[in-house]
DNA sequence: TCTGGGGTCCTAGGACCC
DNA sequence: TCTGGGGTCCTAGGACCC
C-alpha cells in the first residue's frame, strides 16, 4: 500500500511571528536580519522577496535592493517558543512527526483513511493555535511531500502521485530537488542535463560513471522522484558547535586564541546545560579567500570541560597556525555521549539502538 | 562593502588489527 | 623478497540543508 506523507513548511516564519506582535507592518517588505556588517538575511516577507532579497542574501545588499524594507533583529527565543507550539498542534493530531528545523516537519499520514482531510484539518489547526500560516504538501513519499509543499506556497496545500510529481516538474531544473544543490547542478548542466526529465531518462551506467556508484544512482532515483525513506521521530544531536565571523578578518596567533577559548567557554557552558560530552573536540577557520580549514582530535573519554576543550582547541589552532586573514573561527565538540533530554517514548529508544 | 550559524552525511586515505 | 583481504576507527574536505 502506498504511504501517504505530509510536509508541512511554515510560510516566512520568522517574519510571520514578527508580524504578529507588529501587525503595523503587514503588507510591508520586512527583512529579518542581523546587524554586523557580514549579516545575511534570514527570512524576509513575500513583499520583500519581489525586491529580490531572500534569505542568504547579505544584509547590505538587502538594504541597497530596498531601502525603504523595515529590518528587524533575529528573536529566536520567540520563534523557538512559536514552534513548539506549532509541533505540538502536529503531534496532537499524529503519532509519527519528524521535525525538521524551527519551521519544517513531515507527518506520516499513511493509515489515516483520508490523509487529505487529515492534513486539511491539521493546517487549520496550526493557523488556529499559532495565527501564522503554512503550505502543505502530500505525497507517496517525503520527496514529493517536500516538493509539493514548496511548489504551492504561501499557504498552499497540494497532494500529488509520483507520476503527477514527474509530469509537473519535468521541465525544471534539477536544483528543485532537494539534495541537488548547486555544485551537483553546475556538474549535470555540464553533461548537458538541465531538467528532471532528462535526468530521470540518463542511464544509471552514464550516471555511475559521472558521479560515482553511489550517487549517480540516488541522483536518478531523485529525478524519477523515488523515495523510500521512512518518517523519523525525534532526533538527538550527534554534534554541537560555535562559530562566529569577524566584522574584519583577524590575523595571527595572539588575535585568534582568546576568541577560540570564549568560543570554547560558551560551547562548554551549552554541553553541560544539557549534560552532554563528546569524544571528539574540532575547530574550523575559514580564511580570506573562504576556504574552510578543520582539525580534529579524538580522545578515550567524553568531556564537555572547558579547559579541556579549550586546550585542545588552542593547539589545534596552533597546528593551522593560519598565514592568510582568518574570517571565521569555530569550534565542535563531536561524538556525543547517548541521550541528553528525559527519556521519550520506548519507540524512539529502540530506534536509536539501530 | 559579496557570501551567517548550526547541523548532517558522504568520501577517501591511512592506521591498525586479525 | 614485490608482497591478501577484511573490518573499524580516525581525520580532512566537501556538499548540502534549514
Amino acid at each position: 500500500m502506498d504511504r501517504a506523507i505530509a510536509h508541512l513548511d511554515m510560510d516566512a516564519f520568522y517574519v510571520s511571528v514578527e508580524l504578529l506582535r507588529r501587525p503595523e507592518l503587514r503588507g510591508l517588505p520586512v527583512v529579518v536580519a542581523g546587524s554586523s556588517a557580514r549579516a545575511v538575511v534570514t527570512t524576509a516577507s513575500y513583499e520583500a522577496r519581489r525586491f529580490g532579497i531572500f534569505s542568504a542574501t547579505p544584509a547590505e545588499r538587502a538594504r541597497r535592493l530596498c531601502p525603504d524594507a523595515v529590518f528587524l533583529p533575529p528573536d529566536f527565543e520567540a520563534y523557538r517558543a512559536r514552534s513548539r507550539e506549532v509541533m505540538e498542534t502536529l503531534r496532537t493530531h499524529v503519532d509519527q512527526v519528524e521535525v525538521v528545523g524551527l519551521d519544517e516537519a513531515y507527518l506520516d499520514l499513511t493509515g489515516l483513511g483520508w490523509p487529505k482531510a487529515a492534513a486539511r484539518r491539521i493546517k487549520g489547526a496550526v493557523t488556529a493555535r499559532t495565527g501564522l500560516a503554512c503550505s502543505i504538501g502530500i505525497g507517496p513519499s517525503k520527496l514529493v511531500a517536500k516538493v509539493a509543499s514548496d511548489a504551492d506556497k504561501p499557504d498552499g496545500f497540494l497532494a500529488l502521485t509520483r507520476d503527477e510529481a514527474c509530469r509537473r516538474f519535468a521541465a525544471s531544473p534539477p536544483g528543485l530537488l532537494p539534495g541537488i544543490g548547486p555544485k551537483t547542478a553546475e556538474r549535470l548542466a555540464g553533461r548537458g542535463i538541465a531538467s528532471l526529465e532528462a535526468l530521470a531518462a540518463t542511464p544509471d551506467e552514464r550516471l555511475a560513471e559521472w558521479f560515482g556508484p553511489r550517487l549517480g544512482v540516488h541522483l536518478v532515483r531523485l529525478a524519477r522522484f523515488e523515495d523510500e525513506r521512512p518518517v523519523g521521530g525525534s532526533r538527538v544531536a550527534k554534534s554541537e558547535s560555535r562559530e562566529t565571523t569577524f566584522e574584519r578578518d583577524l590575523r595571527g596567533l595572539p588575535a585568534l586564541e582568546p576568541v577560540m577559548e570564549q568560543l570554547s567557554d560558551e560551547l562548554c557552558r551549552r554541553l553541560a546545560l544539557q549534560e552532554r560530552r563528546g569524544r571528539t573536540i574540532g575547530i574550523k577557520v575559514r580564511l580570506d579567500d573562504f576556504s574552510i580549514h578543520t582539525r580534529a582530535r579524538s580522545a578515550p573519554v567524553p568531556t564537555n570541560d572547558p579547559d579541556e576543550v579549550r586546550r585542545v582547541a588552542v593547539e589545534l589552532l596552533r597546528g593551522l597556525d593560519p598565514s592568510r586573514p582568518v574570517r571565521l573561527l569555530g569550534v565542535r565538540v563531536a561524538g556525543l555521549d547517548e541521550e541528553p533530554p528525559p527519556p521519550a517514548h520506548g519507540v524512539d529508544q529502540l530506534e536509536m539502538t539501530f
